[in-house]
DNA sequence: GGTTCGTCGTCCGAAAACGGCGAGTCCTTG
DNA sequence: CAAGGACTCGCCGTTTTCGGACGACGAACC
């Protein structure tokens, strides 16, 4: 069974989805690509437990008052993509990578665009924090919530963009 | 989840399988082909209510005293198969077709080997009647639970094989 | 009885296409 | 000169597509 809930930030609207117990799915309302179609059979459950406090520590992260999460997730994908995710929440708040470095991080050197898709297909945008993976160049190159999104999600972190 | 139970017959042991709600297979024990390998997730529920009314409609089966069956179903398979197993149950008591007839009656009569395929998959046997599909020549040609329980099936629904 | 061949949907493996890249080259601009 | 844009090319895991093989057949032909 699928649960799930919205709720309004600073930034846009988010979706959440659980399995009951873990969050599985944070999306940025309007037009975030890769976001499941909303399924009949889903159930919503806006009082559900992990929703609760993914809703409580979301609203601090936006207000500025909180730089990492402490929520049970549960994100399903090929054994390459967790690996880059397990990466990602590595990245500490306020810091970039490149894709590249983030491929040599996980002993991958040359897997950069590799990378930048298992990136795309982050279930769980924000707690686990792709923004924070750029271009080489410096460039923000792309985003599954859209870019201007993105750049402000770094903006918020006081991270002056290029 | 998957719910299951298994019960003994004058033929053989069977194996059902349910989602809690509808019957989602039968298998005649020993070695039917295709058979699913009992999963640790399963749960073992032999009062479940499906359950309880299913073996009591087999049992009068084999006793002799009962000719359809009157059970929510829930198969799962493609488009195609979907339409032969529907086309299946349409099979009177008693009665036989051969696979190019079956083929004939859903509109696809070169499909006598496509048929005999989906008839292998069906996953309920007995109560969706795949025993009753024979070769145009009168030939059993094949069956999931064996030739001899096949021909045990059709004995005892009272039909001179061959 | 055997054998061959045409037919159908499904399964499976291989191959190709596809990105939220990056480095290198060339060329333009200021 | 140096910086930066446009382009090419190699790289990687995933997804999709494609082609061939497989059977619970059946008809035709020996």
């Amino acid at each position: 069974m699928t649960y799930f809930t919205s709720f309004e930030t600073t930034l846009c609207t988010l979706l959440l989805t659980s399995n009951g117990e873990a969050l599985t799915g944070i999306y940025l309302l309007p037009d975030h690509r890769h976001a499941p179609t909303q399924q009949p059979a889903w159930q919503e459950s806006p009082n559900l437990p992990v929703f609760v406090v993914a809703k409580a520590q979301l609203t601090e992260y936006f207000a500025g008052t909180r730089t990492a999460f402490d929520l049970p997730l549960a994100a399903s994908g090929t054994p390459f993509q967790k690996t880059v995710w397990a990466e990602l929440v590595r990245i500490p708040y306020g810091k970039t990578f490149s894709y590249g470095e983030l491929a040599a991080r996980i002993g991958n050197p040359k897997a950069s665009r590799a990378v930048g898709l298992a990136n795309g297909k982050n279930p769980l945008s924000i707690v686990v924090p792709c923004h924070r993976v750029i271009g080489a160049s410096g460039k923000l190159t792309g985003y599954g919530g859209g870019l201007e999104r993105k750049e402000a999600l770094l903006a918020l972190e006081r991270i002056t963009t290029r």
